[in-house]
DNA sequence: CGCCGAGTTGAACTGAATCAAGAAACGTGG
DNA sequence: CCACGTTTCTTGATTCAGTTCAACTCGGCG
């Protein structure tokens, strides 16, 4: 274990304590997924926490209408869970997808549980990412509640300068919840503007 | 400490373990809010967890348009807090609210980190807490990027029947994201298929 | 009694969806 | 490395759900 993301991510995010780390990293596994594999389907119930090593990942639904609803996307240093899933031992409501080749590293999520009641700093961590989570679902809903198409993508190309070069724009406005027609003359409409 | 809502509702979830009872309601305060009285505005850092005893509170956002979001309503049993405000040490941007005359206990929310490490029990409970959060979170993203008006109004009084009864159909609107004029109209629609 | 906010209804408007068709980009196998 | 087929992206025409604005009703409350 040397350069990974993984463990600096760690060490960075819990601290040093060789105990911690070692329980942790003895309770994971190390998984490639080719691009168009799924991590986790609809109906499945969700057992792990994927952490992206490298690659890029996405997590959507589809309605009762058949529309494809993209929760979130996963790059590199990302968690990528459905924690109702596992914490309610629920079948999932999401697909998990892989949108490039992508190398994770999987982590049994009672592990979260079992760690945070005997390491503090493991406590902080993990609380750190359920609020970073629900600040994240609690920003989506604002924005579905009250930007236009225009204003999402622009929020979405600030927020994600990166993935917007790395994600089709037909996964961008599954994102954004909008059809990749409006996404398109959103566009053709910003360029208009800058010119 | 009698026939309390909340002590009642503590013991069921966290068990009846003198100890940590003793230390949570020690660092509780009761406080009384009338009808339309704010508990929290936007700007202002949230410091509390508030457990609702009796009365009803809505939690809401006003967007750079002016317009209301109504993000969650509270009855009795049910805590309001804004995790984002207090755990980042962040202004809110939320407001919070008392829709009727309203009793509540404040909950210091350093202490739901405190507990956590001393208490495994607390801990669960907390965990339990912020999934639930989420599971709800997550739920309203969907509905706003898949359900129709008339869709998000039947799961609103699928979900919350009670509440239907207790809160103005303006406030319902907000909560669903419409305007009173369109949830007007769905109402009289369904009215209309149900003759 | 009169007022005021909540709810309803109507008409016009609008942002985004839908449907359809063509252009560009992509990757897969020969 | 090219050719072909499949997605993705764009553009146009049309439709539709929900908004906006405005007028009117109703019920409660000072």
């Amino acid at each position: 274990m040397n350069n990974l993301r993984f463990t600096t991510y760690l060490t960075s995010n819990i601290g040093t304590d060789k105990a911690v780390l070692e329980q942790l990293l003895s309770h994971c596994s190390i998984r490639e997924f080719k691009k168009g594999e799924f991590l986790l389907s609809q109906g499945e119930k969700c057992r792990y926490s994927f952490f992206v090593e490298r690659g890029l990942l996405r997590q959507f639904s589809i309605d009762d209408k058949g529309k494809e609803h993209i929760i979130q996307f996963a790059p590199e240093n990302w968690f990528m869970s459905d924690r109702e899933s596992v914490y309610f031992d629920r079948p999932s409501s999401y697909f998990m997808q892989a949108l490039e080749d992508t190398v994770t590293f999987l982590l049994d999520e009672n592990l979260f549980l079992e760690l945070s009641k005997s390491d503090t700093a493991f406590l902080e961590f993990n609380n750190r990412l359920l609020h970073n989570h629900i600040r994240h679902l609690q920003r989506r809903i604002t924005q579905l509640q009250s930007a236009t198409a225009e204003e999402r993508y622009l929020d979405f190309i600030r927020m994600y300068p990166d993935l917007l070069l790395r994600v089709p724009q037909i996964f961008v406005a599954s994102y954004l919840g909008i059809t990749p027609e409006s996404l398109s003359r959103v566009r053709k409409e910003l360029a208009r503007k800058n010119r």
